[in-house]
DNA sequence: CAGTATCCGGTTTGATACTG
DNA sequence: CAGTATCAAACCGGATACTG
């Protein structure tokens, strides 16, 4: 009965990180954001900054970030053209969490040199 | 000269982001790492409370995760054969991680219904 | 029970060329 | 500059049948 409940609590849980992964898990989007996390970045300056992404990829997942308002995308009248995006408040919150992940990576790359130089 | 130490490590961040979600940004992986956060389970067990995934999906991201060292397998002498999944220490840290993502995911959800209203 | 093997359509993605 | 269009290759993932 108690086992009944804890399994009901896993899968809501289980169902809510697979929303969250639905928005930000794309190959590509928490690099997108973290990106912006550094300021306001135009489409060419993401597209270097963020390695191995293609420029068709890259306007793809921005399209859809600013679907879900994570981004806003602000068009400069300079000449030629130019676009600015951002991070949006709801993208905004996003911080925090990138930089916790950031920090595990970072953690489990040493961590996995200990664990291989054992055997 | 202080633009470019910030592009830098902007983009350092980046790379351990997007280690990162190589690693648990496979369609099912953090879900099921998180399901194995309640406790040891079968391959059956899994199948049943991460939704919507197949058999072969789950036994390969099941390998994937035990090459990284996120999960242990264990098999169990009953008969019929039966195979227990665990968290190593490695996958047991990923969970305030994902304690989090999981909050951020129903925050987002009454966000995004808070801007959808003012439309 | 816990998988593996095979088939096979659908989707994703890179490269390249092109546009306003 | 900031994209779009198009093609082909690679990969994903479901269904089904099979194994120890």
């Amino acid at each position: 009965m108690e086992n009944k409940l804890k399994t009901k609590a896993c899968e809501h849980k289980i169902r809510a990180i697979h929303d969250v992964m639905y928005l930000i898990g794309g190959k590509w989007k928490i690099s997108i954001i973290a990106c912006l996390c550094y300021g306001n970045k135009r489409y060419s300056d993401i597209l270097n900054e963020v390695e191995g992404i293609s420029g068709k990829m890259l306007s793809r997942e921005l399209k859809e970030l600013e679907m879900n308002k994570m981004i806003e995308r602000t068009i400069l009248d300079t000449k030629p053209i130019g676009v600015e995006y951002s991070l949006t408040e709801l993208g905004t919150s996003l911080k925090s969490i990138i930089d916790i992940l950031a920090d595990w990576g970072i953690t489990y790359r040493e961590a996995r040199k200990l664990i291989e130089e054992q055997i």
